[in-house]
RNA sequence: GGAAGGGUGGCCGAGCCGGCCGAAGGCGGCAGUUUGCUAAACUGUAGUAGGGCAUAAACCCUACCGAGGGUUCGAAUCCCUCCCCUUCCGCCA
């Protein structure tokens, strides 16, 4: 959420700002319900002035005589107008906060313009494509045939995009979970989180899901209940309408979750495979920080962030999201991208954002520098450390042996009881 | 799911037969006084949000006692609905 008061000072910014990330948004329409919303509130409050001396002045004489009586009558008719203007106030001030939570983040200044996912730019490269002296499998076959992968009783048990990982599979995929969250909170003092999966309306406002993008969860009938589409959700919103102590900052939380997504729009593509799942296992990475440390904030956070796939000895990539590519509550973003033979190319793993203080702003989370002075909002970041699904494939894949077996990379073998090959 | 008791300022806690209650008192906070330093004591001070206001300070107004409605000239206080917490019972991993 932008500040209205900045919107008010400074529509013509805001407004060729959102038209970088390829948005159109009716700011004068906004402006002139939040003027006549100002106007309206005017009124209204001196009404209320009036009458809360006037009900003063019949409370001290009693309420007896005529005067009073007649005092009581003019307050009746100015507690209807109260009445009526407050049900305007209240409508109008409904959409303005409407409107406002559904206004995108504004890029940061120095990111990329661009329209779309073609105008991202490659800003640096780990890691060499392995060259195979034999043609190479996509996981969905290597795991297939290791019995380790099931897509066809994922399928009957939940329906298409669900799997069933077994075997040597499972015990992989909770090594890559176990290996990632022991780095974060050993190496980069992160405190971990076991979140709840589901959260509520308040929460998934508070992070920028909605009230714009309810189609892309998964609701629970008769609650106001959503399953997390993201570990963001819950941990974001640990602090939620808290005000936090400029000695906790920065915080940083490891969060492990299943996400869930509808994939609404999505349908045809990443079909075969562990790619785009309804649910999925993640590590986020969140942080919380003072406004002026978010730019170095994230730059660390990408760091972090790759560090398991140097770790893993994946080869991968950072794109940086030009302007276009951002989403609605990025100022600033990278993806990176792990490299993955199936696709003959780099596919996202993770992506770090930079939110600045705009789900801060929607979730009122805040910080106070010194005792007494202003709370200011916080600038949050956050980012997958990674896909834990996407990072089973890319081992599967850059693993795979001319045989079918898998290697073990080096560094998860401690947490499969120093198994070296899976076949 | 059933029964009972609760949600008041940073915290504890009074008020809850309607008006002088933004709200006693205590703790904590901040600024002073005293003191060689610390502690203690004493004095003073202090909520949040929105609007007036394009802007700093000041000032004024409005709202806020879990949330939302209602009654009333007037609601922390009365009525209704909902949410949350605690305890007991039931059920359950």
């Amino acid at each position: 959420m932008l500040d209205i008061k900045l919107i008010r000072s400074h529509p013509e910014e805001v407004k060729a700002a959102i038209a970088k990330k390829g948005e159109g948004f009716p700011v004068d329409e906004l402006l002139e319900l939040d003027a006549q919303w100002r106007g309206i509130l005017q009124q209204v409050e001196e009404l209320k002035a009036r009458r809360n001396v006037v009900s003063q002045e019949i409370g001290r004489s009693g309420g007896k005589g005529e005067q009073a009586q007649a005092a009581i009558a003019e307050m009746r008719q100015v507690g209807e107008r109260i009445k009526a203007m407050d049900e305007q106030a209240r409508e109008l001030e409904a959409k303005i906060q409407d409107l406002l939570l559904r206004i995108p983040n504004l890029p940061h200044e120095s990111v990329p313009v661009g329209a779309s996912d073609a105008d991202n730019v490659e800003v640096s490269r780990w890691g060499k494509p392995r060259e195979f002296a034999f043609t190479p499998k996509p996981h969905w076959d290597l795991g297939t045939n290791l019995d380790i992968l099931d897509f066809d009783r994922g399928a009957k048990i939940a329906g298409a995009r669900f799997s069933v990982v077994k075997g040597w599979g499972a015990k992989l995929h909770r090594a890559l979970v176990s290996f990632m969250i022991d780095l974060h909170t050993q190496k980069h003092g992160y405190v971990e989180i076991l979140p709840p999966y589901m959260a509520n309306t308040q929460s998934l406002v508070g992070t920028g899901q909605l009230p714009k993008f309810g189609e892309d969860m998964f609701k629970v009938e008769d609650h106001d209940l959503y399953l997390i589409p993201t570990a963001e959700v819950p941990v974001t919103n640990l602090h939620r309408d808290e005000i936090l102590d400029v000695e906790q900052l920065p915080l940083y939380y490891v969060g492990f979750s299943a996400s869930f997504r509808s994939e609404a729009g999505s349908a045809g593509r990443d079909t075969r495979g562990l790619i785009r799942q309804h649910q999925f296992d993640k590590v986020e990475l969140v942080k919380f920080v003072k406004p002026e440390d978010s730019d170095a904030e994230l730059e660390k956070l990408v760091n972090e962030a790759t560090e398991v796939l140097r770790q893993l000895e994946l080869p991968y990539r950072i794109s940086q999201m030009c302007t276009g590519d951002l989403g609605f509550t990025a100022a600033m973003k990278y993806d990176p991208e792990v490299w993955l033979p199936s696709y003959d190319r780099y596919v996202e793993i993770s992506s770090c954002s930079n939110f600045r203080d705009f789900q801060a702003r929607r979730a009122n989370i805040r910080f106070r520098r010194v005792k007494g002075q202003k709370a200011e909002f916080v600038h949050t970041l956050n980012g997958s450390g990674l896909a834990v699904g996407r990072t089973l494939a890319a081992v599967l894949e850059n693993y795979q042996n001319a045989d079918g077996t898998i290697t073990v990379p080096e560094v998860l073998r401690p947490y499969l009881g120093g198994l070296k090959v899976i076949g």
